[in-house]
DNA sequence: ATGAAAGCGCTAACAC
DNA sequence: GTGTTAGCGCTTTCAT
């Protein structure tokens, strides 16, 4: 039978938790609540012998403050959230370091979900960080849908967007200017003497993918190149193999003597070409093919030789993103901005060959 | 001047802040706060009707659940925190990767907190979740010190160890067999016709590290072999690329003709070596000089040439780790348990050359 | 400098 | 099946 709490009754306490409240640091230190509160969050309006008796108190009862009560009686919590397609990847990883430091430096703390690459997980993440009226949230979207990020807008959350850009949404946005990813790619093989050049891509239904492939396009076309795509089913390391081996085959077939330059959309895909041509030995690498990734993912560099890439400048987007975020919430005249970063060529084996990087 | 509530006053409302809460939407919907909230989290005791009048009410209003009112009231959370000293460590990243994945599976979700290599920032980490009343904790330790543990575990929070082991300490924990980590690399260098082995290491006041050099000692001992060590200041790749020019040089006095094997304790440290050895043209790798690694970390992998190194099963521990947590959460007979994971040996082109990986 | 007390938004009894 | 209501542990007035 549960008690109910009555005059006379100690506190009026329900449960038996053991977890020691405010009101115990209180009456063992002799103080009341406010004070105890005080002593925490103001300690420069408590006595100096005050403030030491509830810092003894709190020591002796193993109190440890509950951030649900704190939130919901000051209405704010002061944790960052930030919500990224996957730690897998290092890019992502390499803005949520850019992120923390930031947070960091305003004694901010940053609370990462991982969406595992699923578009459910990540709104659920979003509502979860908007549940707990996270002071502000970081996401990198996964998809051109905006309802996530409208719907924790609409209720007041601040957000900005990492990698990826709304043309219909007005909110702050840091991302890296895909469209150079790809015209640094295609201008490097040009560099080294490729006078065609293979893209291998994925369906572009994710702006960064769609913009490297533009400015592939674009650069191609300004340098009057021919281009050849190869649309691949996933990014899978498979699939990058099976085209390597195409590719390949079709250089075999032709009898052609130039170098060919191979421009993977990621660093994932480079590296499963890497392995259809060298492993495989399907073709000499760079000799006869020049290849490299557009997405500077060291989580994939430990293919045969080493990868020459585009390195995005993720932890300047991490942080730039955080101190646009806490603009946003500290100022009230704030206004949307959006911050695009130069990506930098990462010119390695698979393009120059040994000793020349 | 702020409004005191009283009677008459519509809810006595202090604050403005536009966030609907469970009264308007029940206002809204014409039901009470109650059904609201059993709408909400037990639908099964609402009639069809009244669930989707409150659904609409919702929806209308845009209402979003306060998670700290929720904690407060219901005195729980269901996200579990998991603190790693560094997600720059894609072993981290797996540990995180395999946590999240358990934890998915039973619908709950994982905040990440990474303490950026800083073990106060650690410490606060893990207050942070204690605060948070997080369902659980799961904690890569980036020291010896239990103090922060001990705070935590007082309170009631459930913690598990991952990656380091406490003798001391009465919980759960999940690592990998840093001695065979050792051992494996020196098998290894003894496989590929080494006869001397250099191990490269720091300051050995991380167990892991600890435990790997004691493998190696054994491992040496056990199969009669020399073993030199070179104790660096730090991992930072320039320190291996010291090391490297140190042992070439070592190696041009003495003439010596055989193979030397160098084990690096971590793959940074791996990763600075073989820039000294190849990249500088010290020496031959892997014909004079193999050279491997001992943690498998990815993001040190695109030195010149692919490194050897040991797969240490991240995901795995993660896993382990989350389903010893949601035990201990879970069943109140839990016994606390060590879970030891196997590493495995990944041979690649910095000892076995080019072609036979 | 300290105390008293009113909620913050919700859940969980319980009454109907 | 639905309404009522007492807290959850804290912050924040306001009085003293």
């Amino acid at each position: 039978m549960t008690r109910r709490p009555g005059p006379g009754d100690d506190a009026g306490r329900r449960r038996a938790t053991g977890e020691p409240t405010i009101q115990e640091v209180a009456r063992e230190a002799g103080v009341s609540v406010g004070t105890v509160s005080n002593a925490l969050n103001n300690p420069q309006v408590v006595s100096e012998s005050t403030r030491e008796r509830v810092r003894a108190a709190i020591e002796r009862t193993g109190y440890i403050r509950n951030g649900a009560a704190r939130a919901l009686a000051a209405n704010r919590s002061d944790s960052i959230g930030l919500v990224v397609p996957s730690l897998g990847n290092s890019f992502f990883v390499d803005i949520a370091k850019g992120a923390l430091g930031a947070a960091r430096e305003r004694g901010l703390a940053v609370l990462v979900a991982d969406a595992d690459d699923d578009f459910a997980l990540q709104d659920r993440h979003l509502d979860a960080f908007a549940e707990a009226r996270a002071g502000g949230i970081l996401l990198a979207p996964m998809h051109d849908s905006i309802d996530g990020i409208s719907r924790v807008r609409q209720h007041g959350r601040r957000v900005v967007v990492v990698n990826y850009s709304y043309p219909t949404v007005s909110c702050c946005s840091v991302l890296v200017d895909d469209r150079a990813v790809g015209a640094l790619g295609v201008e490097h093989l040009v560099d080294v003497g490729c006078d065609r050049v293979v893209l291998v891509s994925v369906d572009d239904f994710l702006q960064p993918v769609r913009e490297r492939r533009r400015g592939v396009h674009d650069a191609v076309a300004r340098l009057g190149l021919d281009l050849e795509e190869i649309e691949v089913a996933s990014l899978d390391g498979d699939e990058g193999r099976r085209a390597a081996h195409a590719i390949a085959d079709g250089l075999r077939a032709t009898g052609e003597a130039s170098r060919v330059g191979v421009l993977a959309v990621t660093d994932s895909l480079a590296r499963g070409l890497l392995d259809g041509f060298v492993t495989d030995g399907r073709a000499a690498v760079p000799d006869r093919v020049a290849v490299m990734g557009l997405d500077g993912n060291s989580g994939d560099w430990n293919g045969p030789i080493s990868q020459t890439t585009v390195e995005l400048p993720g932890r300047h987007i991490g942080r730039e993103a955080m101190l646009l975020l806490l603009e946003e919430i500290e100022d009230d005249e704030h206004e949307h901005r959006q911050v695009v970063l130069p990506p930098r060529l990462l010119a390695r084996e698979s393009t120059v060959g040994r000793g020349e990087g």
